[in-house]
DNA sequence: TGATTATGTGACCAAATGGTCACATAATCA
DNA sequence: TGATTATGTGACCATTTGGTCACATAATCA
């Protein structure tokens, strides 16, 4: 084995931070990376849907949305609700809510000027030497 | 795949607003699904930083790294800003922002009940059959 | 009961991805 | 000028990933 890069212990000096976070947040980082899964969480966000409805507004195999849903699952953004013999499949939104608390709101609290100061330099220097 | 999304002409259209939509989204959601980029996004939100300042932070070699700011390059999430002989980095988080408009509000505005029902039933259901 | 339908599992494959290296170019400094 | 340092490019490789299929199990319906 020499993947010791995808399941790293903790690095946690330096994504420590304000965490607190989840188990493994990479997991919804991964889930959310594929435009397929996204569309299923967007499906999803109408209304729950059970696999095959859900496989029947998509052009690929049954397996392929079982697989993401599989990711989506262990991501913890999709809750499996078992009725019978089918598989109701619910948005759950909080890991997204994780994501945003973790990396979007501090990123918006940049300081404005800094900002600032970035456009001007980087439009300065992406004009051609002339 | 020759990838005519590298050549990006402006970066100011994208740094305006919330406006029309990103060049691909898909970008920044690829570019932040690694657990490294996502490194590299944290220390830029310190400051701002030199490639090689930045790989001396890293364990693995410099085109690594080299790679993934040009993921994030090409995301929108990283700005460079050249001097001399020199590539400052900065970490742009209008993308970001953006992300969190497609997604993360609009699933904060779920309905509440219904994830409360949804709640209910995944318990129920993940009860054992007694 | 048997047929049908909904979901689950395992093997498999092509393409993309994250990493490596050697080599090239360009700016700075003595 | 030459040596050093910072960055860029191309080839390469192992692993992961998104997709396929065949087959298995379980619940529903006639």
């Amino acid at each position: 084995m020499t993947s010791p890069t995808r399941s790293r212990p903790a690095a946690p000096s330096e994504v420590l931070e304000e965490q607190t976070v989840v188990p493994e947040q990479s997991e919804v980082w991964r889930a959310l990376s594929d435009p397929s899964r996204r569309r299923i969480l967007d499906i999803l966000r109408e209304a729950p849907q059970t696999t095959s409805a859900l496989c029947s507004r998509f052009e690929f195999s049954r397996f392929a949305v079982m697989k993401h849903l599989r990711v989506l699952e262990a991501a913890g953004l999709v809750l499996v609700e078992r009725q019978g013999r089918e598989r109701i499949n619910h948005l759950n939104p909080v890991p997204i809510q994780q994501i945003y608390r973790r990396w979007i709101k501090p990123f918006e609290q940049l300081p404005a000027d800094r900002l600032l100061r970035l456009k001007r330099t980087v439009e300065t220097t992406s004009r051609p030497p002339a």
